[in-house]
DNA sequence: CATATTTACGACAAGTTTATCCTAATAATT
DNA sequence: AATTATTAGGATAAACTTGTCGTAAATATG
């Protein structure tokens, strides 16, 4: 359903906000670490993420990504998607179509909408904080 | 959302099965012209189809592909993707983690459960007569 | 200012999906 | 049997995603 980058980018995000509740700025050790993902990429992607906002990034000793608590319950999963990903998710017909609209819809059109609309929405009302929450609390875990 | 070995497949064999409701058999050139997909490419996915015995393959003057109006009826898109892409996309963690269930589940496991049991219920009540009759009414389109 | 620590970034490599090409197999017609 | 029309299938190529590596830039500390 999403990238490896979505995932790795996703999985990131929460783990450095978990820290960041506690205060704590992580280093890219530290995340692949508790998430499980290849460093270098991870890494790459957190680089895009800082671009987009979605994460603050300090270089030098005492460095490392950090997520300001506003930021965390502002962002949902929605952004860190479309910052990776773009918006070829939400758009697009699910057959290819270069158009296609409920004028001159692909044979899936109006199925393909109300499920994609859907994931959108979920994905949309899905805060940072709130996954931050349920990792902190215990009741999810990252890395398996 | 989908692959496009499924979007092509999913479209050749809409087309195949408009032609069939006609009583005629479809050659690759006719199918990729009129659903717009690369000759070669699709004819190697409609050959995973056929294995799958989704559609029905003829070598030979007069051959061709065609699907029996039984089989229209209780084939759905699930079939489809499934025959090509694999249950890969009703399994698995949404974060990617190897085990993921609602004992101990991922950040999103249960958000991610949801959209994703909506996606593969409205899969599997798609039946290809249906879409094909989409088209066949002039409501529904397979190229543009 | 030198050093150590950390992210930033670009080049490259590996893997997967998408796409093409060529030949073989099958079957209908004459 | 020869010819022609068609799918089957393997080899190869191109494009995209995923992953790695090395060096540069930034910054804290002594």
């Amino acid at each position: 359903m999403f990238s490896k980058a979505c995932e790795y980018g996703i999985k990131a995000i929460i783990y450095i906000a978990t820290q960041s509740l506690k205060q704590e700025r992580v280093k890219i050790g530290d995340i692949v670490e508790n998430v499980g993902s290849p460093e270098a990429f991870t890494a790459k992607i957190l680089g895009a993420l800082t671009k987009h906002n979605i994460v603050k990034s300090y270089t030098g000793p005492y460095g490392g990504f950090e997520i300001e608590r506003d930021s965390m319950k502002s962002i949902n999963v929605a952004d860190i998607v479309f910052a990776i990903d773009g918006e070829s998710i939400y758009n697009g017909c699910g057959l290819g179509l270069s158009e296609c609209n409920s004028a001159k819809p692909c044979p899936m059109h109006d199925k393909f909408v109300k499920v994609r609309s859907e994931l959108k929405k979920m994905l949309q009302t899905t805060s940072i904080y709130d996954l931050a929450q349920g990792v902190k609390s215990g009741r999810t875990i990252l890395i398996r």
